[in-house]
DNA sequence: ATGTTAACTTACCAATTGGTAAGTGGTCAA
DNA sequence: TTGACCACTTACCAATTGGTAAGTTAACAT
């Protein structure tokens, strides 16, 4: 008998891969056994249901992403940001599994029916946020758009890069992709000292 | 016996609407031919298989976003293009139906498989750009980037709507789309006026 | 009148889906 | 030694999947 908790991470990690790749629908539990090298009653053991194992799934990836942005702690907020954006791209380009997962759970349509496991994330990244700039803190709002506006602009180029790498060329892609680093970079310094 | 192309494109019309929910893998040749009130050998009569189908989709896709940009068109290309984004993104809210289709069409993972209709699209949008800036149009990756950033931003505001909605409330969630819409014209002003 | 064609329908198919039931074999505490 | 528990397997299930085959019905040209 093995330690529980091994093989368990173990299926989520297999299943996170599988979910970003193909997403929940096109993911079936006879692929996720296959890869896991296991029976599917294997992951049915530990996880009644498809949806239990994605709701697992998707918390395993909210962790990873608060521990990613805790990880890039400093004390300016605005280096912080900056850090921790430029990582996150960085990261993302070796591997754009997360990014994809998170677009994948956002476009599944029965978001409101499962609790979103990002939320404290997204909290914390506010709250760096509102510390860049002391007086406006009170408009919550305005923070969320810029965050918003960040991850959605990282997210989405990662998702769309083997599109636009298809269309314009691989040399095209890899030069788009310096750019929007410095994008990046330019828009958490306009935006820390507006 | 109908007009032939009549009830092909009101095919096309319910597998929009069906693949920009649930994606590909998430609908079924059954439940679109519920929807639109045939039997699925209807469908299977025109589009030989569902990937045809969601080929078809595609590019009626692509159609219409080509069209939306043309109807925009102003000889000043800096207004073209604030009228452009701004009037995408108020469609966006009423009916997010494309842009859901289009992110769902980015994650499918056999993008190289089936050639990409939105590419005169963004070539169109890239053309357009290139004419705002007399001396450096020959940059393509950086028209390129920008075109990506503001396509991203407005694509990736929409599909995350309902999750920020469920979060921070319809309440944040109106104000952050008055804020978006604020921030996107001022994205184009800014790129403009270089 | 007749043949052709387009737009369907009913009947059917093997394969796969998520999930249940009932074991099997090993570890560990008493 | 026993018995409980855990991780896991084999066997099985009804339902659904994408797709084929063979009609059927109506419009239209000849």
């Amino acid at each position: 008998m093995k330690p529980s908790g091994d093989a368990k991470s173990a299926y989520i990690a297999v299943a996170t891969r599988r979910f970003a790749m193909d997403g929940f629908h096109g993911t079936s539990l006879s692929h996720l056994a296959k890869d896991a090298g296991v029976s599917k009653q294997a992951l049915l053991h530990f996880f009644k249901t498809k949806e239990a194992l994605y709701a697992a799934t998707l918390t395993a990836l909210a962790d990873r992403m608060m521990q990613d942005l805790i990880a890039c702690r400093h004390a300016d907020p605005s280096q912080w940001l900056s850090d921790y954006f430029t990582t996150l791209c960085q990261n993302a380009y070796a591997d754009p599994t997360d990014m994809r997962l998170v677009v994948h759970a956002l476009l599944d349509s029965d978001q409101n029916a499962r609790k979103w496991p990002l939320k404290p994330y997204l909290d914390e990244l506010m709250r760096i946020t509102s510390d860049t700039s002391g007086e406006r803190a009170a408009e919550v709002s305005a923070q969320l758009a810029w965050v918003s506006q960040m991850i959605g602009m990282i997210q989405y180029h990662i998702i769309s890069a083997p599109t636009v790498s298809g269309m314009y060329g691989t040399d095209t892609a890899t030069v788009l992709q310096v750019e929007m680093v410095k994008r990046i970079e330019h828009a958490v310094h306009e935006f820390c000292s507006n």
